[in-house]
DNA sequence: TTTGACAAGCGTCAGTTCAG
DNA sequence: CTGAACTGACGCTTGTCAAA
C-alpha cells in the first residue's frame, strides 16, 4: 500500500485551514490608508462621489470573485484528496479481509 | 464560413454586516 | 446611526466549440 500516503498529508489537515472563505480578509481594513480617501469623499461633489463609490465597488467585486474562485479550487482539491484517501482505505480493508479469510480457512 | 449554445468575466445595484 | 466593505443577483460582452 502507501499508494497515496503523500497526498493525504498535503490534503486533510492543510486544507481545513486553507479553504476558509469567510474571514480570510473580508473583515480586514484593506490597507489602512483611508485618510486620503476620506478627505476626497468629503470635498467631492455628488457625481464625483458616485464615481468613487462605483470604482471602489468594482474593485471589491473583482477581489470577491478572485477569493471565491480560490476557495472553490481549494475545495475541489480537497475532494480529490479525500477521494484518493477513501480509495486507499477501501483497498486496505479488502486486503485485511482477505488475510483474515485465509487464516480462518 | 456562419450560427447558436455555453462558459467565464465584468460592472452595477441592492441588501447585509460591522467598526467607529 | 452611518459609512465602508462584502457579496449575491442580474444583465451584458467576449471567446470557444460543435453543428449546419
Amino acid at each position: 500500500m502507501a499508494v497515496t500516503g503523500d497526498e493525504t498529508e498535503t490534503g486533510t489537515s492543510g486544507d481545513l485551514t486553507a479553504c476558509q472563505l469567510q474571514n480570510t480578509g473580508s473583515s480586514l481594513p484593506q490597507g489602512g490608508a483611508e485618510t486620503s480617501t476620506q478627505g476626497f469623499v468629503k470635498s467631492a461633489n455628488p457625481s464625483q462621489k458616485r464615481e468613487h463609490r462605483l470604482m471602489k465597488n468594482r474593485e471589491a467585486a473583482r477581489e470577491c470573485r478572485r477569493k471565491k474562485k480560490e476557495y472553490v479550487k481549494c475545495l475541489e482539491n480537497r475532494v480529490a484528496v479525500l477521494e484518493n484517501q477513501n480509495k486507499t482505505l477501501i483497498e486496505e480493508l479488502r486486503s485485511l479481509k482477505d488475510i483474515y479469510r485465509h487464516k480462518v480457512e
